[in-house]
DNA sequence: TTTGGTGCAAAGGCTTTGCAGAAAG
DNA sequence: CTTTCTGCAAAGCCTTTGCACCAAA
């Protein structure tokens, strides 16, 4: 974690800027690729440090919906995902968030409830007909 | 994924029986160990391989609930999770899968929708306090 | 037999980290 | 100035894979 305060260095102000451009939920790769066209001399590192960085203090979402990459919401609130299952594409959901589904999963456990996440996964419209005409 | 048939080796029973003995939803390298008890030699990739078929083919969930690893649950039935945000412990939360939910986000998206995952996070029993107090 | 499975070790893919120099405040 | 940040490269961690031998059916 970072006890420290922020400095708005050029490569955080660029990472962050690239990030809410988006809705997409790009990789760190992805957005290390994205930066890269105005900041040509970036690191792979320093765009890993800085999403963590922003996460950590609520300015952005680290999610992990699935698959071997962790993905970045420019999107600080609460909101739900759907993932495609056959290319992996993730969409915001803008179904409201559910309140009272904490309260009754507070009653079947002796857990203190921080949050939730609900992630649905399907087939995007470019994979509709299932995973067979989405592998190419 | 797996065309072929599938054969009991002494292996993918000890996997199998030892995965289903616990509720922990453990990940490859605890199977590994617990497996090694009865097996000695058997190797992680052979854990690995196996965990991987046995999901392939709905006879096991693999679980991706935040951290680094995967995790396994020998309950293939559909059910929620909650994971403590601290030490990392899964457990099982008995609420009544929401069959709702994806008619729901079904009119939102152009998704075809296949299934969706519920999470809850929050300190667990032992980590009650927060963070701190679950540091060691 | 035939064909899928295993053990071993190496390779892969994503992410984190040590370090010396650069830059924000 | 002081402290954080950056670029680079190496290291780390989890998982997958190639290969020769083994074993289930």
């Amino acid at each position: 974690m970072n006890e420290g305060k922020l400095r708005l260095t050029k490569q955080r102000q660029i990472i962050l800027a690239e990030l809410r451009k988006v809705t997409s939920h790009p990789t760190a790769d992805d957005l290390y690729n994205m930066v890269r066209q105005r900041l040509p001399k970036i690191s792979l590192g320093t765009v890993y440090r800085n999403l963590e960085i922003l996460s950590d203090n609520g300015i952005i979402q680290k999610l992990d919906v699935g698959g071997t990459q962790k993905r970045f919401d420019g999107n600080a609130e609460r909101h739900y995902h759907i993932r495609c299952a056959s290319c992996g594409r993730v969409d915001d959901l803008h179904l409201p968030p559910d309140e009272n589904v904490e309260d009754k999963a507070a009653k079947l456990t002796n857990f203190k409830i921080i949050r939730h996440h609900l992630e649905f996964v399907g087939y995007c419209p470019s994979c509709n007909g299932g995973p067979k005409s989405a592998r190419f």
